[in-house]
DNA sequence: CAGCTCCTACTAGATGTTTCGTAGAAGGTG
DNA sequence: CACCTTCTACGAAACATCTAGTAGGAGCTG
């Protein structure tokens, strides 16, 4: 339950890694919205190394990183602090606000119902 | 739809106001978890009026800080970003970490469904 | 009025974030 | 082999964040 924290361009690039996969620094570069340079994402990479977010092997010459991370922890803990410091620890308000931007159509609010139906079934601490 | 990005001391600010209403700094103190120094509190508080998300009015001698950016816009902002960032684009994937979480009952689930109904009954485009 | 308390204004250091340049290694191409 | 491209390593400047100290004003209290 530790707290998992990006700053702005750190998430960026976990983004990238999450999305596609481990990657090199080229081809993380590549997938930025921003255009930066290859050392400046080289550097973020190897910041996010530093804290243990990131894991690197050799591929040829070239480094690949890996997150270290999963995508569902670093949700957990960002969903976790946005709960608590935004909508008052009320799940429902963020629901709402989830479901209230346009965009959303029936097909998606059905999946979403979905999802809190399976919740139900598979829910519980075991008798 | 600008984007809202507040630091971590900023949320903690922010929060306090938005959950206690207008507050002058020493009030705005006594709520935070960490102990900070008075001076501090008062830092943040600038910081935040200087990038006009709260207001302050005289209040006696004291001033009184108010949230200019409403919890709403600041939760939808938040939320939007990790959508895209940390989930893929895909609310299925962020609701099923919300309801992942310990500590939520068969009544907030049924909570939850509520606000999904409602959205349904008042959602949509005009047919 | 002298002193205490509470307040704002200003200042400032330590640290974190963001960005990129330069140096030099590694490997393919003429 | 000399050259070009691609890559990592190191350094560093600019800016943001976080924290708090000092100075001085305003008001209450004896």
């Amino acid at each position: 339950m530790d707290e998992i924290v990006f700053t702005g361009r750190e998430l960026d690039v976990m983004a990238v890694l999450w999305e596609q996969g481990a990657s090199t620094v080229a081809e993380v570069r590549a997938r930025l919205d921003d255009s930066l340079a290859y050392t400046t994402v080289l550097t973020v990479l190897r910041t996010l190394e530093a804290k243990g977010h990131v894991t690197h092997e050799s591929d040829g010459k070239a480094h690949r990183y890996a997150a270290l991370v999963a995508r569902d922890a670093a949700g957990r803990s960002a969903l976790g602090r946005i709960v608590d410091k935004i909508f008052g620890g009320s799940r429902e308000l963020l629901l709402t606000q989830l479901v209230d931007g346009r965009g959303i159509d029936d097909a998606e609010l059905e999946r979403l119902r979905q999802v809190l139906n399976q919740r139900r079934s598979a829910g519980g601490t075991a008798p």
